[in-house]
DNA sequence: TCTAAATGTTAGATTCGTCTAAGATTATTA
DNA sequence: TAATAATCTTAGACGAATCTAACATTTAGA
């Protein structure tokens, strides 16, 4: 229990941060320079170049000198994948845990990098169970929740039919 | 949006992973021991030994040459910190994401660092949630997320009672 | 167009966390 | 008790990720 070094990851957190952030930046802006990046990640542009160039070693980004940067097919993969695993914390610390937007997301940017695939199946799992139990906005269970955190009192759980 | 330099904590995981160690080995065996430390996180005992001294100037731990290690009561504080996360979490992950167990261990020793106060506040609070609904085992919002994660079939959610 | 501002790159330093290898100390046991 | 085993410490190296400061290139405006 808590071993200390990944081995699981071909990628550090710091590496999938980057590929994570050209990502998000080349969709809402088209391109992403080194600069965009530096500043997404607070970090300044020679960091920037030297994680660019060790991406570009990997075959993860492309970047020619003074140019734009992109992804590679491996890269685009990779950078869906952990935004996907963002959104998914994301979702579930707002939308479960009803965490206030900016702290969930400062969490889910640090988790990202931790989750295992079948958790990440998990989690999705239970967002999709609790977004959609049909013909409310809001499933039965969580508004329960959410008074049970609100007042510390525990509504009527009745006991499930069957079992 | 995504950071790095966390800043807000002022000790690294690394650091945290020492310390929880520590706690655990202290009482599971009454004192710990630099090789103990070692095999728990699977470092070596020099990088203990450099860590300790690190953990020991900032003052978390006690380690005299040759001797037991112990922690101040400020690593005391620490340890009990970090191990609640990490409980909080394995909780969450095995009791209600029914995540297998050393999955589920391995997931919340990397994700312990990374939980605001907000959000290690909130996951209690579900967890106690889905515990102590009365009468019952499981509550049957947990059986039917079980369900459907098994089935991929959403049963019976009906309207809540009021508004 | 040519110069100033913005952006990008390089070199070199620093910190953190790890390692190996060698030596020091303590514990065990023949 | 003296040799051997186990444990601990030290020294030195390395890779990852960052920084600052200086320099190169590109872009844009006068």
């Amino acid at each position: 229990m808590c071993a200390r070094k990944s081995k699981k990851f071909k990628l550090t957190p710091a590496m999938e941060d980057y590929i994570e952030a050209i990502g998000i930046i080349k969709q809402e802006q088209g391109v992403a320079r080194v600069r965009d990046i530096g500043n997404f990640l607070h970090v300044k542009p020679s960091s920037v170049h030297s994680a660019l160039s060790n991406l570009s070693k990997k075959g993860f980004v492309i970047h020619e000198r003074y140019e734009f940067v992109d992804l590679t097919p491996e890269g685009e993969k990779a950078a869906k994948d952990v935004i996907k695993r963002h959104n998914i914390l994301l979702s579930f610390l707002t939308m479960v845990l009803g965490i206030d937007r900016s702290v969930a997301n400062r969490d889910a940017c640090l988790m990202e990098h931790s989750l295992s695939g079948e958790t990440v199946q998990k989690l999705m799992k239970f967002i999709e169970f609790a977004q959609n139990c049909p013909g409310q906005e809001e499933p039965e269970w969580l508004h329960r929740f959410k008074h049970y955190y609100q007042t510390g009192e525990l509504r009527d759980c009745r006991k499930r039919a069957g079992k």
